[in-house]
DNA sequence: AATGAATGAGCATTCATTCAT
DNA sequence: GATGAATGAATGCTCATTCAT
């Protein structure tokens, strides 16, 4: 029974997983999750209570993960380096290991729940990093506040084109981070 | 007559593109198109054959626009310099400027119009040009061919970024795509 | 055209009488109403925007009579007489003439619609006139303060009772309206 | 055990009983029933076969004593009055008592159960006898047969607020019952 | 060209009931 | 006796599209 009724939330999960990174939130179907998921459509509320509830259990690892990497202090890790891209990038990497596609979801495929706004978030959270600690570093004055932006929201699209391609191999995980942040961060290091 | 219809077919137009600019292709409604617009759902269907067909419409010059731009020989015109990114950046520049929001739509909007891949079509464009005529150029071997396409979603997510955001400003826009591309090619340039 | 859209409405709200007086606004249904009237669920929604649209359509002149009968001022009326039975039960019945069932729906089986409180609204106001106005006339002292919201209660189950069956003579139903208001204020007449 | 089903069974009772009050059979939902009652859906088809088997149990006490009421022959006990409304109001007020708002749900609240017709029965059962014991003792002659469903209706009315707001008060619940019938009976008395 | 009524399939959600455990 | 997962039909509502006028 234990066994077998985890095997069916599994197995929910699993197919909601694949349509909301097809579909989005808006544009996915309980019945083609249901379907797909070998059960029948008023079942799933035997596991979740609203679509939205269905949506949050598939996204919330991701989440909680990106709140604790959001809340991490890297300057006070960066030690005498200006910036420890590798620090930085094994951070991540480990955080963001675990969750694979949901990254990419909660993130791009959000809109109409109630994690629509987490890309603003993000992209608010690194703009705002740029824009504070590492722009004063670079030689240049006059930098277009919306080039923070600009620089941010292609950070994130980099990494979540990352996550969703992560096949398992920490070590290519990691190594792909740090190269990308080096083309962003290149002048610092 | 002939300039009433013209007249009629672009307000049309300019609540569609604010529709799909929000919502979306899939989630954007004819109802609401037409009732932005000022006329009835059926009329939609004297100028348009179908939703798609409408959306084609409104995205077909940032469409055309693209085609122009990837097929264009940038490495022709880069003369002697290794890559002449000042040159690069007006091209984009000119070509999208007049297309606007359009842009957005077509490659992060389009989810299920026949429009959908345009977005992948980019990046696996952008992606090969970075694989085979600026990485052999850098003196890293082994580059994670992700790394190509990982940098062509970035690249592009900034571009849509700048799209997005343009206000009319050319210089403005022409420094933001430059500064961009700078990041990107900077150890070239 | 204009005749037929209105007859097809009409076709709607004549089902809708039906069913709303069978089963109460929350247990209609209104693909039962749909049906009934020989159209399309979704049709109704041309002509309506919701089922609380339809139910409110249906029961707003009996709910504009019923205001209008409760603002009507009778004591100023009553003339000389205590209670002048004949000329109260002629407004009710003017009043009630023209909505037939639509009282009944409004008031006995509203409950789920923004309607729901109309009965509790019309007992607390025959309570209220019976405590304060009617009462005191009277020689018992002590009277169970309850008392009026039976006696509200009863009276208003009766005069239902009379608009549900009323078939369209008019001279009757006055009549019945006056024989039951004088049961209940015959001590004063 | 036998001790720990009837409480199980009592415990759904209650729950079950407070639902229908507030929703009517056919809105009331097992779901809330059960958690209300601190159990589970599927334990509720140990005791009750079906929804209506549970609503049936719920009222049938107020049922038979309805029964026995409706049986009893008052004109045999009206001795030497015409109309013994203290003797009639007692035996009403003795059934009644023990089944509080039991009578309220088998009487207005029972649509879609087997026991829907209840309230037309009493109605008509109190009709006939308005129309054949106590209007022929009326000096009115052409009364209106409408009229005694009309007074039957109004007068069940009465009764029902009365019992739906019994707080245990017998003395009180005796009079108000007295004083109502007293209305309709008066003329008689 | 313009209208908007009409259609039918789709949506998320709730429900009474069944049944293997 | 008790559980709660599973079912399938029902609910109100929205949508792109068609078509008679």
């Amino acid at each position: 029974m234990q066994v077998l009724k985890e095997d069916v939330k599994n197995k929910i999960v699993e197919a909601a997983v694949e349509e909301f990174l097809i579909n989005g939130y808006e544009k996915s179907s309980l019945r083609t999750i249901a379907s797909q998921a070998g059960i029948t459509i008023g079942n799933i509320y035997s596991y979740f209570s609203s679509k939205d509830d269905l949506f949050s259990y598939v996204v919330s690892p991701a989440a909680e993960a990106l709140d604790t990497l959001l809340s991490f202090d890297f300057i006070k890790y960066e030690g005498s380096h200006a910036v420890n891209l590798s620090g930085i990038a094994q951070k991540i990497c480990d955080v963001f290991v675990s969750n694979k596609e949901r990254f990419f979801i909660l993130i791009n495929n959000s809109t109409g729940s109630r994690y629509e706004n987490t890309k603003d978030t993000v992209v608010k959270f690194i703009s705002k990093r740029l824009k504070y600690e590492l722009f004063p570093r670079l030689n240049k004055t006059n930098i277009d506040p919306l080039f923070a932006e600009v620089l941010a929201t292609s950070l994130l699209a980099g990494f979540l084109t990352i996550f969703n391609h992560f096949g398992g191999d920490e070590a290519r995980l990691s190594l792909l981070i740090k190269d990308l942040l080096d083309i962003f961060l290149g002048e610092l290091s």
